[in-house]
RNA sequence: GCACCGGUAGCUCAGCGGAUUAGAGCACUUGUCUUCGGAACAAGGGGUCGUAGGUUCGAAUCCUAUCCGGUGUACCA
């Protein structure tokens, strides 16, 4: 209750000179009151004061101006009793040892609140701001698999939360179309037909790959030389031209590392894998992976402003590397270029490797200045997986050191793995997991069998909330049977309560009524429903998707708890309840939207 | 070894800028059972909040130590 906070905090001010921020939590099942506040037990320690009567002369004094005072504390307010001061006042508060206020909204204070709930919720907190939202970041020539279904959803869902907060939102999504991961599926792929090519023949040929990579020294060779090849077939440009031509292979410099120095192309004339046939598998294989990604991204409803390969920005990275170079932030190792962050407390991390080939480093150095050149962003946030932290720290600590205020506009925020019941880790490189499709089919497998549904908009919001409703950064174990659970905190679950919402809506015209005392029902879905700009904010400025799900969560609790007790049409409250259904309806659609969940007209 | 993250009910998780009796869902037991859609509601059992100390009138929450699990720790992304 913002408007109550305020109040309180005001009064502490006016009467304590103190500008402290008062806690106000809902009170507790024995408290016959709707919130409290332990303010006057933390303002004792500085004031020397014992906590009540720090509590009783606040609850005398100012609060006569907006919460009228009990006449005796402690005993419990009868509904006609306190009615006259009520309806003037927005609440009534009271006192209970060792020191807690006690605040009882007024019904009138309520319904006028229900009465004149905007729809269109509001939070200036970026306004005119360019954020950029990076998440996802599959690599082609491999498959999307359940981590980044996770990462999708959470990174919309936080996109979502700065545009509701009045930013320009920019949602980028970083693959590695080139690298070493590119030249194993390559090099197993190459014995297969161009013809026939699918998604499938790539994902198989990764495993098949990395097999070889680790047990095959001959094949480990020679992906090696394909992986500069791959930047080579790049650098030549194709279907989508490389953006431009590499610092390193330009000659005018001896003494670095050329990164292709070996000549593939010569070697690859005796080889059965000719160069041309290379060069159009490899943008063959590009090309079918993005056609994948574009597919699925607009089966779950993310849609993506901008891809940036790694290839276009490797060139911009590789620049920026050798002008720092020469400045000493980054420095020759072993024939490698490094950045040495054990001087910051840091792991050392390898920006170009002894072969000449630019690291993932490099390329991430690349795309924040490309990202700022593109849009200007006011924040960049990339969201990425928990095991990434240590590696951008370093990338960002050696940024830091020549683009200090690129980095502070950059959040890194990570979330944990989706591992499966008894701590199986799921891993594209051995092949043991679950591909992101994979979820969607339980999912749709799950409503099919238990309520013959094939409801694509409850199968999404099923999905979506089930990983939403987790906090971020821990490990989430998914386990493929319990997690598609249709009932209790789910998905459907929300989508059900609004959906009957719907249906009483569908029916009448609601009309404002005032001097309306609710029922204990009636009570609680107003005093939740209030409550939702409150948590919104609060999940904007922690970034905090899972707060707004929860809440959403309880409130549809408390709905249908409402729903069960309070028939709506029909009865002698019929506008007054009519007015609640159809605030509830507006908070939840404004909610799910952000979640990214859509409320279906029936299920 | 060092660093970071996690350890709360049988399971999956909230809560953790200290505050009145630690909350949900699943599972389990029982009830509502033709009323605006039961994908619902109600009641119940189930917890030494990893362990041990400390700070405090008060600790799941803060501090210290310790155990367990996960991740990271130079040429992968």
């Amino acid at each position: 209750m913002e408007e109550l906070r305020e109040s309180l905090k005001k009064v502490i001010h006016d009467l304590y000179g103190l500008d402290f921020d008062p806690d106000l939590t809902p009170s507790p099942e024995n408290i016959p009151a709707d919130y409290s506040s332990n303010a006057p037990l933390k303002l004792a320690k500085d004031l020397h004061k014992s906590p009540m009567t720090i509590a009783e002369r606040l609850a005398n004094s100012a609060f006569e101006e907006h919460i009228w005072r009990r006449a005796k504390y402690g005993a419990t307010e009868p509904r006609d009793g306190g009615r006259e001061g009520a309806f003037r006042k927005s609440a009534i508060v009271s006192l209970t040892p060792p020191g807690f206020l006690n605040f009882t909204l007024s019904d009138d204070f309520l319904s006028k609140k229900i009465n004149n709930l905007s729809s269109d919720f509001s939070s200036d907190e970026y306004k005119g701001k360019t954020v950029i939202c990076e998440f996802s970041d599959p690599n082609p020539f491999k498959v999307l698999h359940v981590g980044h279904l996770y990462t999708s959803i959470v990174g919309n869902a936080i996109s979502n939360l700065y545009e509701y907060a009045g930013a320009k939102v920019i949602r980028a999504n970083f693959g590695g179309d080139v690298g070493l991961h590119v030249a194993k599926t390559m090099y197993a792929l190459k014995n297969k037909s161009l013809e026939n090519l699918t998604i499938e023949d790539i994902a198989k040929c990764y495993i098949e790959g990395t097999a070889l990579y680790d047990t095959d020294e001959t094949a480990k060779a020679e992906i090696t030389e394909l992986n500069k090849e791959i930047y080579r077939i790049n650098e030549a440009g194709g279907p989508r031209k490389a953006l431009s031509r590499s610092i390193f292979s330009d000659g005018e410099n001896t003494e670095r590392p050329s990164p292709v120095t070996t000549g593939a192309r010569e070697r690859s004339e005796k080889d059965a894998f000719s160069v041309p046939d290379l060069t159009e598998l490899y943008w063959k294989g590009r090309e079918l992976s993005y056609d994948y990604f574009n597919q699925f991204y607009n089966s779950i409803g993310v849609k993506f402003d901008k891809f940036y390969p790694e290839s276009t920005v490797a060139n911009l990275g590789l620049q920026k590397v050798k002008e720092q170079l020469e400045k000493g932030i980054y420095e020759y190792s072993d024939g490698a270029i490094i950045f040495n962050g054990e001087k910051y407390g840091l792991h050392t991390r390898v920006l170009v490797n002894k072969e000449g080939v630019p690291t993932y480093e490099t390329k991430d150095v690349g795309l924040i200045f490309q990202k700022y050149a593109d849009y200007h962003f006011d924040k960049s946030v990339v969201i990425t997986g928990n095991e990434q932290k240590d590696y951008m720290a370093v990338v960002l600590k050696s940024i830091e050191q020549y683009a200090p205020d690129l980095v502070k506009k950059t959040t890194h925020l990570t979330h944990g793995l989706v591992k499966l019941p008894g701590n199986v880790k799921m891993s594209s490189r051995k092949g043991n997991f679950l591909k992101a499709v994979d979820v969607l089919d339980l999912v749709r497998d799950e409503l099919k069998s238990e309520y013959n549904s094939t409801d694509e908009t409850v199968a999404l919001a099923a999905t979506k909330y089930a990983f939403l409703k987790y906090k971020m950064g821990g490990d989430i174990i998914f386990d493929p049977k319990e997690s598609v659970k249709m009932t209790g905190n789910s998905g459907p679950y929300l989508l059900y309560s609004c959906v009957r919402a719907k249906k009483i809506l569908s029916n009448k015209n609601e009309k404002n009524i005032d001097n309306y005392i609710y029922n204990i029902y009636e009570k609680k879905l107003a005093k939740r429903i209030i409550e939702y700009q409150t948590v919104l904010d609060e999940a904007v400025s922690e970034l905090a998707p899972h707060k707004l799900a929860n809440f959403l969560y309880e409130l549809s609790q408390t709905f249908s708890r409402f729903y069960e007790n309070c028939p709506v049409l029909g009865s002698a409250e019929e506008s007054a309840r009519l007015k609640l259904v159809k605030a509830y309806l507006d908070v939840m659609t404004h909610g799910l939207k952000i979640l990214g969940i859509e409320i279906p007209e029936e299920m």
